[in-house]
DNA sequence: CTTCATTGTAAAGTCACTTTACGTCTTCTG
DNA sequence: CAGAAGACGTAAAGTGACTTTACAATGAAG
């Protein structure tokens, strides 16, 4: 190494309070690991064919009688690319397109009983993971983490 | 609405200590808000031709004399993907690969002055948003919540 | 009824990423 | 030192989630 070499990180980053890691990459260090340990559940009850991009549509509430673009709202993808993910989930038997009897062809999403399970897959799996974290954090300690996160995920704006 | 409507979901999901929303909507809730937060910071200072997929590569640390294997490692991809994002920054003049005199062909990865600039566009906004959350939470408490947090990322497994 | 916005969905295009492949370099072993 | 084995860099083709474009059908407003 010559001389002229610089040190990797030659240009220093004025210091951030609490320094790095930063709030960002923790953020999105923990979603990763609950989305991971969803994954994990949802396979060993056997749901092998469930991708990554369907996990959103079993967000809570599941969706059960609401149009597609109410869903595509919920999820925040567009009409057409819900309408794709539906299409699939329905060919995997997740969800399923009624009619409604008087709403012409205004066709509504339904779980069926395997979306159902699936669901119920999740939010068990949730409800373990933090009860764990809980424990492990101190409930009352974790109890004031939900909280700041709750105010932090609602701000307007 | 006709009286043979049922409620949305008609099945109810077993109640989950703190009820919904759940950790993990609310990390990607957050986390989204953040990573928004950069969009808006960068595009702002004017680096418009930057896309989603390109962030990744300015974490902490910046990648400044890194192999592309050690930058894949970092942000999770694949060999081949993350040079097919080198192929592109550099084209777009965040990145540059240049030799070690002896190192034969291996390359590093190093940012070239525009993408200095994009790193501390983004820390600079993080910076800011931090102390933002850290004065509307209160200081303490947002110090408090920063650890759990990063007690949870660390988690071992 | 006519007009206009909204909705559902289909079809084609795009692009991030994977899979496959291969040549080069490094390192281990004899 | 030679040869083998593995890591690395990168190119090329394939995949699939999503976008854009398009359009017919519905419902609402005048």
């Amino acid at each position: 190494m010559k001389a002229s070499e610089k040190s990797p990180s030659s240009r220093a980053i004025a210091g951030v309070e609490g320094g790095p890691p930063f709030v960002g990459a923790l953020l999105r260090v923990c979603w990763r690991r609950v989305r991971d340990r969803m994954h994990e559940a949802i396979r060993a009850a056997g749901f092998t064919d469930l991708q990554d991009p369907h996990l959103p549509v079993f967000s809570y509430p599941l969706p059960d009688g609401v149009r597609p673009s109410e869903l595509a709202h919920r999820i925040g993808m567009s009409r057409q690319a819900t309408n794709y993910l539906i299409t699939q989930m329905e060919a995997l038997g997740y969800l399923e397109r009624r009619a409604t009897e008087g709403g012409g062809d205004r066709r509504l999403v339904h779980l069926t009983e395997r979306g159902w399970q699936v669901g119920e897959v999740i939010f068990a799996c949730l409800r373990e993971l933090q009860a764990e974290w809980a424990e492990e954090i101190g409930r009352e300690r974790f109890g004031d983490f939900m909280d700041v996160l709750r105010r932090l995920a609602a701000e307007k704006q």
